[in-house]
DNA sequence: TGGTTATTTGGCTATACTGCCAACAATATG
DNA sequence: CATATTGTTGGCAGTATAGCCAAATAACCA
């Protein structure tokens, strides 16, 4: 096929998106910043799920991360993830066709 | 976890499309309808693995599908995913940060 | 040093996904 | 009707993912 490693690449960032606790935190992040504690916070796993999610979405390429005090700060590093929220909601919208 | 069944919603819409061959076919439907036979030639794998990906695409609400004699065709129904190659490809330009 | 907090890693089980084959369904054609 | 063509479905084996716990690491503080 058609210039395979691209492709799977391509696959590895949009299937690190594709999981609601990780698309919660992505979607946090667009505001800005926030320590693996806050983003434990809000999808409410245990901190180890949380962490992994983490790293998934790290080896996608699509945060990055910086320590400081015991704290450990994750931001996104790509703000155009913001539209694909809208684009996903439009595909929603029209009743998802579901068999 | 706020909202729970809206993020599992949006998550699977981005694991539809978090799959090589899936992510190819998408890209070839960008330009128009094709035919299951299209895109089994596309992507080279098995027929039913190619139904079975295109079914997928059809339960995340990506692709609609039309029967026309033998044939099957596909056709995408949201037109905005052409912007996530876009932002796929810059999230992929910056180096993916895999440790 | 010893203890506490924040996070990561290893390991395990359960669940989901992939891709092939074989069987089936639907439509066309001789 | 028999047969070929196009797709879909069922089932299975292999692989990957998710989420928990326990243990390890790292930085801070007393």
């Amino acid at each position: 096929m058609l210039n395979d490693l691209n492709y799977k690449r391509r696959a590895q960032v949009l299937r690190a998106l594709g999981h609601p606790s990780r698309l919660a935190m992505v979607e946090a992040l667009l505001q800005g910043e926030k320590c693996v504690c806050d983003l434990h916070d809000l999808v409410g796993s245990d901190m180890s799920t949380v962490s992994k999610h983490l790293s998934v979405l790290r080896n996608a390429g699509l945060v990055d991360d910086r320590k400081e005090g015991l704290k450990v700060y994750y931001r996104l590093r790509v703000p155009c993830v913001a539209k694909f929220f809208e684009c996903v909601d439009e595909v929603l919208g029209m009743g998802s066709g579901q068999r």
